[in-house]
DNA sequence: ATAAACAATGGACAATTGTCAATGGTTTAT
DNA sequence: ATAAACCATTGACAATTGTCCATTGTTTAT
């Protein structure tokens, strides 16, 4: 599919696909049309993408991915990179995050009961 | 107490704490000695920069809480701002983070689990 | 056949969240 | 009293994550 299709389809700008195929986080080939220049994204991107957003939401930034991503393929260019050691490694981040994301949940709501309280706040 | 030891406690440097106070997140007053123009920070300040951690690593952004803390304050600028819709808001929000980020968080087990089986990984 | 929509490339620009370095003054420990 | 450590201010710099624009070429709808 063409990159105007892959941006409907997952809601990401142009630039933003072009942005992560720069960076690696995806990839496309040459397309069968040989006049033009214009690239082929597999399906799957759109799926890729999805979950390319959701791991950023998860707080990973776009040079793990890309790092991760590489390995993965086995396009691996960093030798001493330990997949399983990172995949751990950031198991263990996503939990802390969200452990303190809800300890800081509970002082919202808690922050919410007292402005809903006019005598006390 | 002084941005030294602030920085200190907090582990933040004092160029952070700087630039928080330059953004109306925290505030100091001049300081016993007239002589200087060293700065003086109430001891709640050290809970209440824990406390903007909290905030971003659930997703608040500076200018979030700038208008969020201002409000609170009764230093109130920005008329038409409903403090609590904010909060309602902001609570869903996070809410939705934690619950894609558990999400994630499976997908991100089997991941670890299929690299763990060497027959199929 | 032609205008509108689409695509690639390159580089500039922007917001966010800090960090660093220079300068000049103050406090504290020796 | 003097060196080391501290502080304030200013402005430059930097990484991250995109966005926008200009240019040029291609495809598609009319």
């Amino acid at each position: 599919m063409r990159i105007g299709e892959l941006a409907e389809r997952t809601t990401l700008s142009r630039d933003t696909i072009r942005f992560y195929e720069r960076n690696g986080l995806i990839h496309s080939a040459p397309g069968e049309a040989s006049s033009n220049s214009y690239r082929d994204y597999p399906d799957e991107t759109v799926e890729r993408l999805a979950m390319i957003r959701e791991a950023q939401n998860a707080g990973f930034s776009i040079s793990e991915l890309a790092l991760f991503i590489s390995q993965l393929e086995g396009s691996s260019v960093e030798a001493g990179f330990d997949v399983e050691a990172f995949l751990e490694r950031k198991i263990g981040e996503v939990e802390d995050k969200i452990r303190r994301s809800e300890k800081f949940l509970d002082a919202l709501r808690a922050t919410k009961r007292a402005l809903a309280r006019p005598d006390t706040g």
